[in-house]
DNA sequence: TTCATAATTGATAGCAGTTATTACTTAAAA
DNA sequence: TTTTAAGTAATAACTGCTATCAATTATGAA
């Protein structure tokens, strides 16, 4: 049995396949799909999946810590299936989200909050830092653009 | 004539009323409002105007570099007249969005945005930290409820 | 295994925030 | 002052998301 399905029990949330699937996508892809981009992946398997299905299941497994969600300005959630804080960097060009591993997130937010909490006399329960560029990728192109203009 | 006349002419941007109002209520506001917010500040001085004008005046000041936006994850964007790299903190009970000024934004930004270029090959153009917790008000009122309790 | 039932799903209507469109109005260059 | 490019108001349309509800299904008890 999968530690999803385990967690869920717990909760006493059941384990449908429509979930199953939604988590196994977000495990395996990279690149911080979405609601459209899960539900386009899940088509072919699942053909009578509705879109209301995957906004619910994300919920769900937000709810239950399982993802964390990312929000780069798009209108809609990019969602990870990542939750050790670490950052995001998004390109502003194709939409690109990519992790920044070794940016010390963690480091930042256990010396830092207390300073933070002092200052705002907030209760702070979690910290999201984003940076905005363009991607290797983009700017190529760009510059093939340029030096053939 | 103010700043905000000046970098509209240079850049033949008309500077009408309804602009210098909505800049005006957002240099005035310490809490950050959303759009919604700014009409409905407006709206006994230009009970005329259409929410679609406030839109559009805060694309306007945002290219024109005199406005930064903030996305907490609410839906609508909050907007700072505050363009300084600075971080945010958002109450996650009652919605307030507080300055956070003296986190090392900016030394950080100096100073880890070389590591971070190296990491991804991206190009960074900014850098957002946002804190997400309860405010000391939003507290108080739950400490206050649970005594009663 | 079968059954009862409470949770979940799928389809769709609805909502809020935002953008596009268009006819009218205005700031400001000539 | 006149001209006109740019801006405004009103509103229709779009997008991401949520609510609703009948049909279906996972799960625990018999």
């Amino acid at each position: 049995m999968h530690a999803i399905e385990e967690i869920l029990r717990k909760k006493k949330i059941k384990v449908t396949p429509q979930r199953m699937a939604v988590y196994s996508i977000l495990k395996q892809s990279k690149f911080h799909p979405n609601v459209e981009m899960i539900y386009q992946k899940l088509k072919p398997d699942f053909p009578a999946m509705s879109l209301a299905t995957v906004y619910k299941t994300m919920d769900v497994l937000k709810k239950v810590g399982l993802i964390q969600e990312l929000n780069v300005g798009e209108g809609g959630l990019r969602y990870d299936a990542q939750i050790r804080p670490h950052s995001h960097i998004y390109c502003k060009n194709c939409g690109k989200v990519v992790d920044v591993d070794h940016f010390p997130l963690e480091e930042l937010q256990d010396s830092l909050l207390e300073k933070v909490k002092e200052e705002t006399g907030f209760n702070i329960l979690f910290v999201q830092l984003y940076f905005f560029g363009t991607c290797p990728e983009c700017n190529d192109k760009k510059e093939l653009l340029e030096a053939s203009s």
